[in-house]
DNA sequence: TCTGGGGTCCTAGGACCC
DNA sequence: TCTGGGGTCCTAGGACCC
């Protein structure tokens, strides 16, 4: 019998982080790179080794400014298969590991290894072990936190890195968190730093001293709700497998250049195809097509539209972004453009079914016995999607089984 | 700091439904 | 006929993450 053994209030969450992901592989498949500064590039910073982190060089800083810091810095253009490939090697080694798996990106992913006591010992020891592994596997090296949430293993990795591994005891959880600075908080990046430096908020402990009220007039209720649990230690989200991604993109820088209105739609075209080509190879299908623009100032804006029924067909989706370009035209002739990219949200496995309803000439009776069709093969609570869906639709409704 | 490419989640107003 | 409360979806923008 194989029974999950729930330990409470007992570290059992790894989050597990390749350090400098893009730049170790570069070393790790040339040996002249190892020991040297490594700048992953061209044209911003996309990783650095770090060697050349030594120097104050920093993702999304531009490679010019790179070299000037550190001038001795090899510079490699990026090689987003291998990193990809590394990627899925790692993650194997994850899955070996725990069968409660949750990846957040290419090189970090969380595992609960709670249930794993008997089989493979304490969560220190599984983490220990991982990284050997990682290293004689794949050949790289990663950091592992270990802590009994999710948010603080993070923090824990955070902390470790590079080449670390840090358990927080259960009871050493304040200690470790309170001194640390706010911008360690999951969801405060610059904008949220600023306001709370502001305010003299430095330290976690400093936003753990003020009352949630006043984070929820500061930052808002999603914000200030969340940054007052996190402060508290409060991170009750248990790791989820299988989480499935909810769009799909592209974009393209432009340069500075002033662009024609063809070679801007061969650039939209290259787009559309790569995304709508990623979309049928993951047998996904999606309604929603935003189209994003960058202008001269740096200023951004999209535009975005949402199809009557899900697509992975490259025709509806380059002409809907087709059209909202069309409509920002004025726009881009104002500003100048520096970017275009497009996305598809709202996705749907492209199994589910297209239930065509019959509201446009509806007797009420034909209504009646398409949603009584959908509840005999789909289950109750699918009859309120289809029915808000078609209503506003008036066609076609994707549904997956209950 | 003159800034790439891939994402997630939240907010807020208006439309619409029960 | 007028009214209310609760809820979802759509669109646009913004903060944040790696």
């Amino acid at each position: 019998m194989c029974e999950h053994v729930f330990v409470p209030g007992q570290a059992t969450i790894l989050h597990a982080d390749l350090d400098a992901f893009y730049a170790s592989v570069e070393q790790r498949d040339d040996p002249k790179l190892r020991g040297r500064p490594v700048i992953v590039g061209p044209g911003v910073v996309l990783a650095a080794s770090y060697e050349a982190k030594a120097y104050g060089v920093r993702t999304a800083m531009g490679v010019t400014q790179a070299r000037r810091l550190c001038p001795q810095a090899v510079v490699v253009p990026a090689r987003i298969s291998a990193y990809s490939e590394a990627s899925k090697a790692v993650f194997s080694v994850f899955d070996d590991t725990s069968p409660l798996v949750e990846g957040l990106s290419i090189d970090e992913a969380f595992l609960d290894v709670g249930g794993l006591r008997r089989v493979s010992g304490p969560p220190a020891d599984i983490a220990a072990r991982l990284r050997r592994e990682v290293l004689a596997r794949v050949g790289l090296r990663i950091t592992v936190g270990v802590a009994r949430t999710k948010f603080l293993a993070k923090v824990a990795s955070g902390v470790a890195k590079p080449d670390g591994l840090l358990v927080v005891p259960p009871d050493g959880e304040l200690e470790f968190l309170h001194p640390l600075a706010v911008e360690r908080l999951w969801g405060v990046g610059r904008v949220t730093s600023e306001k709370l430096r502001a305010r003299g908020i430095a330290t976690v402990g400093d936003v753990a001293s003020l009352p949630e009220a006043a984070l929820v007039s500061m930052l808002g209720p999603a914000s200030g709700h969340h940054l007052h649990a996190l402060a508290h230690n409060r991170d009750p989200r248990p790791v989820v497998v299988g989480r499935r991604r909810r769009s799909i993109g592209s974009q393209s820088a432009l340069g500075r250049s002033r662009r024609s209105a063809e070679s801007l739609d061969a650039v939209v075209l290259g787009l559309v195809d790569r995304v709508t080509r990623r979309m049928r190879a993951a047998g996904r299908v999606g309604r929603t097509i935003t189209l994003r623009l960058r202008f001269d100032d740096f200023t951004r804006a999209t535009r975005s539209r949402t199809l009557p029924r899900a697509t992975a067909d490259t025709r509806p989706i380059l002409a809907t972004v087709r059209d909202l370009l069309a409509g920002a035209m004025p726009l881009i002739a104002r500003q100048g453009i520096t970017l275009v990219g497009m996305a598809v949200g709202n996705l749907d496995d492209a199994r589910a079914v297209q239930l065509p309803l019959p509201f446009e000439h509806s007797n009420g009776a034909d209504l009646d016995a398409a949603l009584d069709d959908i509840r005999r093969r789909f289950g109750n609570s699918s009859v309120n999607r289809a029915v808000q869906l078609g209503r506003r639709q008036g066609m076609t409704v994707p549904i997956l089984p209950d």
